[in-house]
DNA sequence: GACAATTCTCGTAGGGTATACGAGAATTCG
DNA sequence: CGAATTCTCGTATACCCTACGAGAATTGTC
């Protein structure tokens, strides 16, 4: 939660940036001055350089490491010369973050998958969480406006084509599949910050509410808080988050198909 | 995202402040000094007065502007006062966010409320995202451990009680009410994200689209993604966020509902 | 081989953050 | 009046991002 990826200067360069290694669909009428190499020095580096080293210290030393200054002792440069790669190091972060959205196994168009619905969403649901969890960074990085490159399109595209297939009206399937990512998002995210939290604090959870245990014995007031009480004695704490997430997942899905048309 | 928040020292102290404006259940055996009132400097200032305007700036002027600092001279005293008030930011922090979570306006045990139990939970939605919007800063925290305080204890407790009359076993009910919070608090996090984005840069997100229209002439494939174009000649992209919660939400209950006993 | 044009390299400087430490000021009690 | 207690807060440290501008390296042309 940071102050920053508020804005970025130049749309253009940035999604040049983003679609570098894509071809792009036509040439457009302006004749751009085609970029000659030749004079010049030569570049040490490349954006690719960067970002996969960017990617590899947050993974191992977390975010933080990821600092202009950490990332250009990493690669053995001054800190300034990054930024002939890089405007900026929200948009390093941009490129980072759809590196790792792009990297998700998801099948493209034609390619094969599970004819059930559900199924194809099980396998967004399951790259999307094993992304976080290899990534947990992520979990510290606003995607509120995410990246518009090839990754996060891959994205969308792959989950709207399994809703598609339940023949519901195009708004209800954009809406539903909206909803479903919110929901997949939004648990994957929580659960790599919850791990992250783990990690950087070298205290499980568990360890940390035995810590508070002081609230139940000292604070905690039973008149108040009679549900709380029942499912207590009930001894209905004993699911883990993947359960709520699990069990979350199945009925957000079966309320959809409930809508699908007769 | 931020990488603090990662340890408070001394948790029993941690929930003293939090539970400092309510009664103890009961004196434990140990005899404490009893903390006298008597000797020493007068404090100028007291716990909720940190606390308010901790809440005050951060809603005006954004998380940044309640630093230490900021917050020292917007209280007239020197930085290093407030640390007679308070540990450290990391627990203001969390002062600040059971405060807004205890202004919520959720119906204790006993208190009137709707006999439906979606009419229940639909109460804690609007407050949850009136909370939200009010203190858009709330999506710059993580609530990954959140306080230990009166107001998640209350939103905890009003919720179970609402999702108790479906009539589940105790640890579906449980399960179900996590589900429904992941959901609910993300979304009012995502909203208030998307809001606080649009304020700290001055640009609307439509504003933020326009600006990348090359996308679509320049980098999309259509090839690559059927879906997404078969939703956009459909005029498929026309509802909200808000359209997009609401169905969520709807349809996550539907399919709660459905596992309701006979 | 010299020179211009081009491109990459990166040191410095500036304004921001939280908080450990310790000296000094204010207040009450004996 | 002195001791004990408690609140006050200046200073110093170690980070962060990046604007600016001078210098180094490379190529092509004459």
């Amino acid at each position: 939660m940071s102050e920053r990826r508020s804005g970025q200067g130049q749309p253009d360069k940035t999604l040049a940036l983003l679609w570098r290694n894509h071809r792009r669909a036509a040439e457009p009428t302006t004749n751009e001055p085609a970029r000659q190499r030749g004079a010049g020095r030569r570049p040490s580096l490349n954006v690719d350089d960067v970002v996969q080293a960017g990617i590899r210290l947050a993974d191992e030393q977390g975010l933080a490491a990821a600092s202009m200054g950490g990332l250009a002792k990493e690669l053995g440069v001054g800190t300034m010369t990054l930024y002939t790669y890089v405007p900026s190091k929200d948009e390093l972060l941009d490129l980072m973050v759809d590196q790792v959205l792009v990297e998700r196994e998801l099948p493209g168009p034609g390619a094969p998958r599970p004819e059930n619905w559900r199924e194809q969403v099980e396998i967004y649901s399951q790259q999307t969480r094993a992304m976080f969890q290899q990534h947990l960074w992520l979990s510290q990085v606003s995607t509120i406006r995410p990246p518009v490159g090839p990754g996060m399109l891959a994205g969308r595209e792959y989950l709207l084509s399994a809703v598609l297939g339940l023949g519901l009206t195009a708004t209800e399937t954009n809406t539903a599949a909206l909803a479903i990512t919110t929901y997949v998002d939004s648990a994957a995210h929580l659960e790599a910050e919850s791990r992250l939290v783990e990690r950087t604090t070298g205290q499980t959870n568990d360890a940390w509410w035995f810590e508070r245990n002081d609230l139940w014995e000292t604070y905690f007031d039973v008149d108040q808080h009679p549900a709380m009480t029942a499912i207590w004695h009930a001894k209905g704490y004993d699911s883990t988050p993947a359960d709520s997430y699990r069990y979350g997942l199945d009925r957000l899905l079966d309320g959809i198909e409930a809508m699908k048309p007769l």
